[in-house]
RNA sequence: GCCCCCAUGGUCUAGCGGCCUAGGACGCCGCCCUCUCAAGGCGGAUGCCGCCGGUUCAAAUCCGGCUGGGGGCGCCA
């Protein structure tokens, strides 16, 4: 692999906000983030985007763990510190008022005493009277009783603003399109629009790797770094995952999330990576972990479509992912935890071997040592399967799956009554069940003494 | 309603005016192999490059309109 080119001056960061565990499309956003910075050799900051506390709904340490699972690692942030602490938005506040303080004197901003809207939702279903642009709350610029003003955003009164998205490209806006957001609520606690400017020049971010629903807030962005006074990062948004039918990917769908893929369904970390680190680019016929990934990654070849999330492509690449890529180690740590049974390091090490080509998850590799978990009572049917067959397996010496699989090929030679009487075999080891492991892993996997009380004629 | 963005087989995409009667990968279908499930081998189908116009000797590639989809228009992020 090639050696990562190496420039600490890079400084990328990912600024989660916990309002939920992360789901396929924060991941990806976080994924591109992290190779971003890592292809280039700069630094990784985390930082939790908490300006919003009533959302709040899980902790930051949740967060910390789903990037961990999926294989991230961070330089500086909230958990580990850094030189540009703290990594929390809500311990920053008295950073923004005083920046705002400086905007409202720099003339960048000033205070709106609008009332603000009563009903979010009703404004967003109903029929939208509200304008975009410039000036449409510059009417009551003066004080209000009993009302306490929002600092907005000035936006200039004629010309363009341009920016390189480096997924996009060029972006140029008339300032007529761009609206005075709000930077500062009437209770004085910052928005997003504010802090994460602020904390982005404050922390020597250069590159953002953000969601696409940001792009139209952009422009609005850019300004607020020209006040600062601080130079613009490289800005690269990306396109929004869809669902199966194209149509917005419901974040309500709690079998979205990173926890809920590799916790429960039991898909390797890898496999999940690989699939959402691809998704938009030229897929690789290889399989690569991230840090491959990362040796010739540039977001630059972003595709601009919003890439379809397509549960049965995650599953056919974790299938090949296992087969492949997984560690040993890593299986049978997970067929330990997931197999119905308790599992002795011998059973552990042959059905590692056994299973890995056999299996779309981690789930599936537990479910596949089910036959282990069923009763050792005699279950063979003599008419198909003789004892001049059975004898010969069963006094199999050393008994390991290669041996047994030659002593099967031996007892059992091909011919028109092959397939019946390896069939009468496996529902002899694992009555009942459709999907096993093969024969030889079966018999190894349960030692000569079970196998035999389970191949005793009927 | 207004603004921004996007558009190549089922999916992810290559393609940046002639090399394209559009390439790859995944998926799908068939055959082989086969103790189940997989894996593996071999072969195959699938795109009027969303639609309509324009520019050009020449367009998937450039321009315009339309349609579809996404995003935004909030004292959410």
């Amino acid at each position: 692999m090639p050696e990562l080119t190496s420039d600490p001056a890079t400084r990328g960061r990912y600024a989660p906000s916990p309002t939920g565990y992360l789901t396929v499309g924060n991941a990806r956003t976080a994924l591109l983030a992290w190779l971003d910075v890592r292809s280039r050799g700069g630094r990784f900051v985390l930082r939790l985007d908490d300006t919003d506390t009533a959302r709040e709904s899980v902790s930051a340490a949740d967060i910390c763990a789903d990037l961990d699972a999926l294989g991230l690692d961070w330089d500086e942030g909230w958990d580990v510190g850094g030189a540009h602490g703290p990594y929390e938005t809500s311990k920053r506040s008295d950073r923004h008022r005083a920046v705002a303080d400086d905007l409202i004197a720099g003339g960048a901003a000033y205070w709106d005493y609008t009332p603000a809207i009563a009903d979010v939702s009703a404004h967003k279903a109903g029929r939208r009277e509200a304008k975009a642009g410039r000036n449409v709350h510059r009417g009551t610029p003066d004080a209000v009783d009993g009302v306490d003003p929002v600092l907005r955003l000035r936006v200039p009164d004629a010309g363009r603003i341009e920016v390189v998205d480096r997924v996009y490209g060029k972006i140029s806006v008339d300032v007529a399109d761009v609206s005075e957001v709000a930077l500062m609520r009437s209770d004085g606690r910052p928005t997003y629009h504010l802090a994460s400017c602020v904390d982005d020049a404050d922390m020597g971010v250069t590159s953002v790797v953000r969601g696409a629903d940001w792009l139209n807030s952009l422009p609005q962005h850019v300004l607020v770094f020209r006040a600062l006074g601080a130079d613009v990062p490289a800005f690269a948004h990306v396109p929004l995952l869809v669902g199966k039918d194209g149509q917005k990917l419901s974040k309500r769908q709690g079998d979205l999330s990173i926890r809920h893929l590799i916790v429960d369904e039991g898909v390797p970390a890898g496999a999940l990576c690989a699939y959402l680190a691809n998704l938009g680019f030229e897929e690789r016929s290889d399989l690569p972990t991230l840090t491959e990934m990362a040796s010739t990654f540039d977001i630059g070849h972003l595709g601009k479509a919003s890439p379809r999330y397509d549960p049965k492509k995650l599953e056919a690449l974790s299938r090949r992912w296992l087969a492949e890529r997984e560690s040993s180690e890593r299986l049978a740590a997970e067929l330990r935890v997931r197999a119905p049974v308790e599992l002795s390091d011998e059973q552990v090490a042959v059905l590692v071997d056994g299973v890995r080509t056999r299996i779309p998850t981690f789930a599936a590799a537990g479910d596949l040592a089910g036959f282990l978990g069923l009763d050792d009572s005699p279950g063979r049917d003599v008419t198909v399967l003789a004892d001049d067959v059975v004898a010969p397996v069963l006094g199999t010496r050393p008994w390991d799956a290669d041996a047994l699989a030659a002593a099967i090929d031996a007892a059992v030679p091909a011919g028109p009554d092959r397939k019946a009487r390896l069939g009468a075999f496996r529902d002899a080891l694992a009555p009942g069940l459709r999907v096993t492991p093969p024969l030889h892993v079966m018999l190894a996997a349960l030692g000569p003494d079970r196998a035999a009380a389970r191949l005793a004629p009927t």
